[in-house]
DNA sequence: GCCTTAATGGTATATTATATCATTAAGGAA
DNA sequence: TTCCTTAATGATATAATATACCATTAAGGC
């Protein structure tokens, strides 16, 4: 028996869907509380990783902060605002020849490549 | 008065500079407090903090894990086994122009980025 | 319906880092 | 040299993010 479903993890996937925009581990929490309170914090925790692991779901580490999810599993890259701390989709394709110039470095096989761009969104530029 | 020459902040440089391989604040603090035991952990933190912002050290943000610091450091991009989980730093060039061919898109003004690479390291793959 | 074991929930703990605040001391001025 | 202002320290508390542990529950194959 490898997988099961449960309640908590379909209300955990659903979550990252609904929220659509990124939503890191303890927004998720809080939306699956709303509706489930005596849903366990360790337990949106464990789903999410688990749906990453059966690629469910993305993850996209963000340094300095939380971890982020995406129900949008298909290779893109993201960027985060240095003043809001906002994350979001780049509409710009992915350069697959990335993972060749990398690839065999000390020895490593490279399947893939996420990239975090930063800088500041149009909103915080007016400020 | 600007700033302040104590004994902790040149150790805290020194200490830096002596590791070289851009050490995490966790290192740093373990190499002054063998020499310096009485030192405070939030003076060490402090310090680097301090010290960054005077542009004697720059601080190297790490996807999911401790922030690192070098006194003369490179942008790296990172390397994570799918299969044991580990992150590693990749010994290659910081590809400046990567920044250009993304800027501008959707209005926003980008500063850097990050690339986190993934597939299998030499050990896994032997298994 | 039974049984195995994956999953849960509650608590504890780890890691990284900053906040607070009384005390100490750096370094310029008298 | 001594005094004075205030930056810096050190100890403790706290925040944020995340995992470990373990007794209990329940998913889903038989």
């Amino acid at each position: 028996m490898n997988q099961r479903n449960t309640f908590q993890r379909t209300l955990t996937l659903d979550a990252v869907q609904t929220l659509a925009n990124h939503p890191t581990a303890d927004d998720v929490y809080n939306f699956v509380h709303a509706k489930y309170p005596q849903i366990s914090r360790t337990t949106v925790y464990r789903n999410l990783n688990k749906l990453c692991d059966s690629n469910d779901l993305l993850r996209v580490k963000i340094f300095g902060a939380a971890d982020r999810f995406d129900h949008n599993i298909h290779s893109h890259y993201h960027f985060k605002c240095d003043e809001c701390g906002d994350v979001c989709d780049l509409d710009v394709p992915y350069i697959e020849s990335i993972n060749e110039m990398f690839a065999g470095i000390g020895g490593r096989i490279v399947n893939a490549h996420q990239i975090l761009f930063d800088g500041l969104c149009p909103e915080c530029q007016k400020k």
